[in-house]
DNA sequence: CCCCAGGGAATTC
DNA sequence: GAATTCCATGGG
């Protein structure tokens, strides 16, 4: 069975430095290219308007696909509604109004107003603390400390449990926090590593390793259970 | 345990 | 071209 480091390798020889966690409004900025995604790995701590995006958008993109959250990034940013503050302080009607293309609107503008009020109160969050907000999980809790926070967490997503289990990492259908505790526990273990990690499986899983694997050129097939379907 | 909130792209029928 | 699927979290 190939190892979790090997596996990475694989990734980052077909796909390089992934950018996650795009930032809507740098889109061509120092830094970011056109589609908002980072050129290299930033410094922290990040300048608060980045961090802002990274959670709102990590609440946005619950259950929904990126290209629905883009729109709703775009019209946030029109509104000037990308910052806690904003958040914050802008009607609620409003909020779910802009945020429509993301779906769950009415939930997810709750949300966005409780993780903001919650950020503002503490001066650095805890993932315990995160936990705590009603509408963020673990799933949310660890992309927002990863990537606002760089704190070393594996995001155990979707897109990273079908792949592992279909490489034979993971059992299938494990839930999250088993999952994410597995990956932990065999992995170096710092921040640019599971940054990198995640991109790096997003990347893989939409272009092979898809509900429906598209295993002809798939660059783990050596190493992949699925092998020849 | 189940269903629902909810949108839009992808996929299947 | 219509129907189904996917997707995180929490409420009922």
């Amino acid at each position: 069975m190939i190892d979790v480091y090997r596996f990475y390798e694989i990734l980052w020889d077909r796909y390089g430095y992934p950018g996650w966690w795009p930032v809507y409004s740098k889109k061509s900025l120092e830094g970011f290219d056109s589609a908002g995604y980072r050129l290299y790995l930033p410094a922290y701590p990040l300048p608060q308007d980045e961090i802002d995006q990274i959670v709102i958008s990590a609440v946005l993109t619950q259950n929904t696909a990126w290209t629905n959250v883009e729109k709703a990034l775009s019209e946030l940013s029109y509104k000037g509604c990308l910052t806690k503050e904003a958040v914050m302080q802008g009607p609620l009607s409003d909020l779910k109004m802009w945020i429509r293309s993301s779906g769950c609107y009415n939930q997810k503008a709750e949300k966005l107003k409780k993780i903001c009020n919650y950020l503002s109160c503490v001066d650095t969050p805890d993932r315990k603390g995160l936990l705590s907000v009603w509408g963020i999980g673990p799933e949310t809790a660890d992309s927002i400390l990863l990537y606002a926070y760089a704190e070393p967490l594996f995001i155990a997503d979707a897109y990273a449990r079908r792949v592992f289990s279909r490489l034979g990492l993971l059992p299938l259908r494990m839930e999250y926090q088993a999952a994410a505790d597995v990956v932990h526990g065999c992995t170096p273990g710092d921040w640019e590593w599971y940054q990198n990690f995640h991109g790096l499986i997003v990347a893989f899983a939409k272009e092979f390793c898809k509900k429906k694997p598209l295993c002809s050129g798939c660059p783990a097939r050596p190493y992949c259970s699925r092998a020849g379907l």
